[in-house]
DNA sequence: GATGAATGAGCATTCATTCAT
DNA sequence: GATGAATGAATGCTCATTCAT
C-alpha cells in the first residue's frame, strides 16, 4: 500500500473521527485513480478486477469492500471524472457573465480537461459506451445534459431558434465523436486549437461568426 | 439447417464446382443474417458462438469452418452491412447528377436503411464502437470515409470552404449519435422526418438553406 | 452493543476482579443466544461469521476474542442448547423416584424444551449434523448417551431384557428424526400431544403398556 | 479417460444410434459413479467440483456439460443410488407373496446393499441431510415413502392397529439412524446380523416375534 | 480489549476453440 | 465437410481469519 498524505497519517489531529472514515474514503478515491488509468488503457471489458488490484497494489477482498463489483467500480470511476469536469467548468463559467461567453468558456474548459487527462477522458468518451448498459445509459444522459445546456443559448440569438430540433443533440455528438478520435489516435493536438475548431462548429450556428470571433480574442485557456 | 433453393440444392447443373463453393458461400451468408440478429438483440460481448449457433441451427464445428472465430464473424457482419449501405448508396446516387443532389439521396437512402433494417443499423452505430479493437477501427474509419465524401461538396460552394476543418467529421459523427440514440431508444421516427432534421445539421451548412430547400420539395425517399 | 444488566455494569462492587471475567462470559452468552437463532435460521453452511456479528451488534475481532472461529462457535451453540436440556433433564428427574417415571419425565421434558425454543432443537437436530465432522460426532455421542440412559431400565422389567441390542439406539434415532420432521416442517404440535405418541415408541417396549398408561394419567408436562 | 467397455468401442454395430447417446449417458454414469466415492468420502461441503473432476479424469467444462452444477451433480448421485436401491427391493420381493415376507426381504436388500457399498449408502444416510436444502428435501422424502410401504404390513396384523401412529416414521428413523452411525464408525457387521437386530425393531411389533422367527429361519439374504 | 479494514486462497462457473469421429 | 463433446484457462466473487490501530 503506498504512503498516505501527510494529513491522514497518523498522529494527525481529529484521527478518531478522520481516520476511519477519511482513510476509507481515500483509499476508495486510489483505486479509482487507479482504476481510470487500467479500464481506459485495457479497455473495460478486457479488464479483470484482479488487473485493477495489481495496479493498485491492494487485494480483492479489500476492492470488494470498497466496490460491489468490476461493473459498480467503473460506473463510480465514470462519475468520479464526471464530477471534476462538472467543477472543471462550474470554475470556468464562475466569471463569466453572459451565457455566450460561459458556453465558450464551458467547452474550453471540457477540452483543456480532456487533453490535460485524457485516460480520464477516454473513459467517458471511449469505454463508457462499451461498458454494459448502466454505464452506456450514463454516458448518454451525460450528453443529454449538455446538449440541454448548450440549447439555452438560442434565447440569445433569435437566428438560433430557426436551427433544427436536432442541432444540440448533433453538435454534442459530433464533438464527442470528434475528441474520441482524436484520443484514440493518440493525436491530442493543442487545446486551443482544438477549442477553434469544435467552437465553430458548436458555438457558432448559436452565436454568429462575430461573437464567437470576439471571444476567440480573448484568452480562454488556462493552461 | 433450412432447406437450400432450388438453384443451390444438389443435383442442380454444374454441381461440381459451384455447388461446394456456391454453397459454402451461401451458408455463410445465412450465418451473417442469423448473427447481424443475434448480436444487436443480445450486444457483441453478450452473445456466445453457441447462440450464434442455436439461432442459425448448424453446428459449431461448421460455424469454425466458416468463420476464424467470434471476433471475425462480428468483422464480417460489419462489413456485409456495410456493403449493403453502400449499394443502397450506389443507388441512391445513380440518377442524381449535381453532388448536392447526391449528397441529400445518400443521406437519404442510408436513413431509409437505418429506419428499415434497425439491427443492421444497431451493428454499425451501437455494437461496432464496443466490438473490440479492431471493429472500433473499421467503425470509426467508415465514418472517415462517410466525413470525407461530404468533403468533396464544399467546392461547389465557396462559402463553404470558410467551414472549420472539423466540421464534417463533428457532422458525421454527431449524426451517427442521434441515431444511435433513436436506434437505442427504439424511437425510430418515420425517415422523412429524421432526414429533415439531420440534412439540416449536415448539408445546410455547406448547401445553403435555399438549396436545401429545393432538395427536399423533390421525393428523395424511396419507402 | 446492548445494555448491560445492573450488575454488570460498571462501578458494581468488586468490580475489578468480576468485571473482567463476568463481562467476558456475559458477552461470549449474548453471542450464544444471538448465534443460535442465527445458525438454526440460515442453516450452519449459509451463515457466515458477518452474520452473527451483525446480528449480535459487535465486531468481528471481538467475536474471534471469544471463538477460535465459526466452527468452535457453533459447537458452543451446541454444547450450550444441550447444556440447558441436561439441566431441564435433572429438574425433571428431580421429584420422580422410579426409573420410569424419571424416564417418562425426561422425555416430556426434552419435548416441552424442543417446543418452547424449536430454534435451539434446531441446532441438535437439523444442523449438528451437517456442521462439520466434529458437530456430527457430538450429535452423534449425545443421541448414545440418551440410548444408554435409555437402556437403563431394562433391569426394571425382565421382559425388556429380550429386546434386541439395538432397541434404544434406533428408539432416540427414530425420536430424533421424527422431531426433526416436525420442527423443519414447522408443524410442532402441542407437547402433550408429541409426548404421547414417542413415548408409545420409545418407552411402552420397555416398561409396558399398563406402566405407561399410569405415567400418562399423571400431569407430566409444566407448561 | 478410461477405456471403453467392447460393445461401446468404435466399430460396434449400431454405432449411429448407439454411439452419441449412449457414449454421453455412459460417461454421465462414470463421473456418477465417481462422484459418489468422493461425496462420500470427504462430505458434500467439503467436495470441489474439481475433486470430482480430478477423480473421474475428465475436464470442467465437460462436467458442465453433463451438471448444471455441483448440487446438481449431488441429486443425480442421490438418485442413482435410490434408483439401484428400488432395483433391489423389486428383485427382493418379487419371489415373495406375504407382506411379511416381503418386508423382511427388503430390509435385508437394503442392509445388504448398505453393507456390500457403504460409501452409496452414505450418501443416502449421511451425505443427503447435509447437502442442501433440495437433497434433504429428497432424503426426507424418501425415508417417508419407506414408512408408508411399512405402514401397509399393519392390515396384516390386528395388533398392529394398536400401534402409535407415529411407529413406522420412528422405525424408518431409527434404522435410519441406527445404519448411519455404523457406517460413520466403519463398523459394518455382517448384513445377517443387522438385519436380526433392525428387523426386530422394525418387523416384530407389525409382524410378532413369532412371525419374525419363522422368516429369519428362512436364508433372506442372498451375499 | 475492541475494532473493522485488509487479506488472499479458494470456488463455481463460462465459453471460445479444438479435434476425434 | 459436418458434428458436438471435450477442453481448461480465465473470471468475478466470497468469507474465515488476521492484525495494525
Amino acid at each position: 500500500m503506498a504512503d498516505l498524505p501527510r494529513h491522514l497519517a497518523r498522529g494527525a489531529v481529529g484521527r478518531e473521527r478522520l481516520s476511519r472514515e477519511a482513510l476509507a474514503s481515500y483509499q476508495r478515491d486510489r483505486i479509482l485513480i487507479t482504476a481510470t488509468g487500467v479500464f481506459a488503457k485495457r479497455g473495460y471489458q478486457q479488464t479483470t478486477v484482479e488487473h485493477i488490484v495489481d495496479a493498485w497494489g491492494g487485494s480483492v477482498g479489500s476492492f470488494y469492500g470498497h466496490f460491489d463489483g468490476k461493473e459498480s467500480c467503473f460506473l463510480a470511476v465514470f462519475d468520479r471524472v464526471v464530477e471534476q469536469g462538472r467543477q472543471r467548468l462550474a470554475g470556468a463559467v464562475a466569471g463569466e457573465e453572459s451565457w455566450a461567453a460561459q458556453a465558450y468558456a464551458s467547452l474550453g474548459a471540457l477540452i483543456e480537461a480532456a487533453v490535460a487527462e485524457p485516460l480520464a477522458a477516454g473513459i467517458i468518451l471511449v469505454e463508457a459506451p462499451s461498458a454494459g448498459a448502466q454505464a452506456r445509459k450514463r454516458y448518454l444522459a451525460l450528453l443529454d445534459e449538455l446538449a440541454a445546456r448548450l440549447r439555452g443559448g438560442r434565447s440569445e440569438r433569435p437566428e438560433a431558434l430557426a436551427l433544427p430540433e436536432t442541432f444540440e443533440q448533433a453538435a454534442v455528438g459530433g464533438t464527442a465523436y470528434f475528441l474520441q478520435q482524436r484520443l484514440l489516435a493518440s493525436e491530442v493536438d493543442s487545446a486551443a486549437e482544438l477549442l477553434a475548431e469544435t467552437s465553430q462548429v458548436v458555438l457558432e450556428p448559436i452565436l454568429g461568426a462575430a461573437e464567437l470571433r470576439r471571444l476567440g480574442s480573448t484568452p480562454a485557456l488556462a493552461g
